[in-house]
DNA sequence: CCTCTTTGATTTAACGTTATATCAAAAATA
DNA sequence: TATTTTTGATATAACGTTAAATCAAAGAGG
């Protein structure tokens, strides 16, 4: 049960334990006889090193930080994906934290700040090699002493202003352009926009200013305050705005959402509202949601499995089978949600 | 830059570094004026502790592994977030990895169980206390070992039959029950259901069997094997499915679709097909993704960031970060995707 | 045959912590 | 006052690994 050690082996074989070291890491100079010896005692006795004990005296753990605001969204998940497929060829395990990041409310800036300090130091304190992040940027100066504790971080999708880490993220600027310039490119002229009310919503705001080149480099004259409407975007939210737009504007044939909740959003209430899609209406996204790729006829009556809590669940029966041995086996109840594809039988 | 330790801190105030450690855990007997100090000292330094190096003697790593077969699905992301939020509460850790399982292809199964045993063995390596994962009841013997590594396991969802370790899922025939008897009370009878052609997916089965369990339990009286039709349970298998058991069942009134992926699919088809949803034909889903909630009516045309491409990318540039210190600042192109949203202006 | 180099292996020390044992001084007891 | 107990603090060793220094023996060169 113990785990073999390179004591074992070199005791074992009444060899040193550096030589066993320099046989599994083939660094020094080691006898090619010793060092068959030495290879084979460990696959025989099932070596395994111990990297705790590797980083510790090398000072490079292999291991890297990954922190998102959310765990449970498939955006950041398949940038995990991403990531983890590319670690794994360099050795480099993945610590994930969560920052619990809420762009759209305003909550308890405090309590957000020590959550996210906690992650970040959870993970320094592990001595990790490096930190990929989505910080806040309405947080400051939580990464500003991330250096100090001996990490190196990189600002993924978000950054703050002023804090020279490197730094990966999309060009909204040029999104915004791209998706407005395929709406002209069909003919469209006057085009609306869903713009956020949130002042810190850098991204949306760079959308929006890529409609804005994108008019202006055709020669497009439009009164864009009035094919703006700064909503919340949110599903419904986008849905309001979308109905008020196209009051304010009868003439309006196509609209750029900047993301594909408030299209979809808007979608919704202009169907249910009457209006023909694509036919007296375009509509374009940005995000490529798994959403967006089907056609969902109606919200679908299915069965749910409890995700979050199954997650919680284990926690707590494998923190107790590691306490204290036991083993459980346990089902959870799945939970009908009636939505609207089912109907009394005619 | 360098990182304060117990030894900084017990030079800078000429005591043992022992004491430290025992001001820091209060543990042992020291006096409280000893303590303060030590207290103070640490704060002011901005003392961490070295996690590795206390695991490493302690033999007590909190941490914890996640194995999941995808990082990039929605399902398993809002899993992992649900065990986050338990774990950090108890000062737990995570470190995620990936096996890649493939549940619905043939693929190879050599390569998926070195896979598979990679990740097992880097995370007991880092001298994880227990690991959480979703085995590949195809790929056996690879958890049985584990024990021998001395990392504890736990099974969540997909369980090896023999393994005794812990194990929590979803009852799935119960699932299965609860679908069907929603569509019974709405006075349906003559229901079909999507059968999967592998062998092993334990969990569709299941759901089946909770189908035909319903069936019998209120007395109706059904030729199911008309009733079934096994598929691939894509979403595109699954509408050539619905097809078929519309076609070969003119009466059926309601379908139940073991996963909410082929649901979206039959409907999809069946509503091309002309078929009236709800009111011809009643729907049920299972697993109650994202998707399932909203009403898309289009596939959305959008702007897509790469996500994969984005993590993989974050990655390279963090590593070149660690090893040359240089930081690089890159912004990636974003892609159009044309879908049903955009037409010609009229 | 005596240095000089090369080869193969070992010893030492360190990474940062903490449990255990030890020790000196102070306080309590006889 | 002599002895025991308590208190406060330190020294030692260990967790598993590896870089650097050391050492002995074998070969090479004169």
């Amino acid at each position: 049960m113990k785990r073999i050690t390179m004591k074992d082996i070199a005791a074992e074989l009444e060899v040193s334990v550096q030589s066993v070291s320099q046989a599994l890491n083939r660094t020094g100079r080691l006898g090619s006889e010793t060092r068959r010896r030495i290879l084979n005692a460990a696959e025989r006795l099932n070596y395994r090193p111990n990297i705790l004990a590797r980083g510790l005296r090398n000072r490079r753990s292999y291991l890297l930080g990954v922190v998102f605001p959310f765990l449970n969204d498939s955006f950041f998940s398949r940038i995990l994906g991403g990531i983890e497929d590319s670690s794994r060829r360099f050795h480099y395990d993945i610590l994930i934290g969560n920052s619990f990041i809420d762009y759209s409310r305003r909550s308890d800036l405090d309590s957000l700040r020590k959550a996210e300090i906690d992650v970040l130091e959870r993970m320094t304190n592990r001595g990790v090699d490096g930190i990929i992040g989505t910080p806040n940027p309405r947080i400051p100066g939580v990464y500003e002493k991330l250096a100090a504790d001996g990490a190196v971080f990189f600002q993924l999708m978000k950054r703050i202003p002023g804090l020279n880490t490197g730094f990966l993220g999309v060009d909204n600027v040029e999104g915004g352009r791209t998706a407005v310039n395929h709406l002209i490119s069909l003919g469209h002229e006057r085009i609306g926009f869903l713009q956020t009310e949130f002042s810190d919503y850098e991204e949306i705001k760079d959308r929006g200013t890529g409609y804005l080149k994108a008019l202006i480099a055709r020669g497009i004259v439009l009164d864009t305050d009035r094919f703006e409407d700064p909503g919340d975007l949110s599903f419904h939210g986008a849905g309001s705005s979308a109905l008020r737009l196209v009051k304010r504007n009868p003439d309006m044939t196509a609209l750029f959402a900047p993301t594909d909740m408030a299209a979809l959003g808007a979608l919704q209430a202009l169907t249910e509202a009457g209006k023909r899609i694509p036919e007296e209406l375009s509509v374009i996204g940005y995000d490529d949601l798994e959403l967006a790729a089907y056609q969902v006829i109606h919200p679908l009556t299915t069965v749910a499995q409890p995700k979050e809590e199954l997650g919680r669940k284990a926690f707590e029966l494998l923190q107790e089978q590691i306490e204290t041995g036991e083993t459980r086996n346990l089902l959870m109840p799945p939970k009908l949600v009636v939505r609207r594809t089912t109907a009394p039988a005619g």
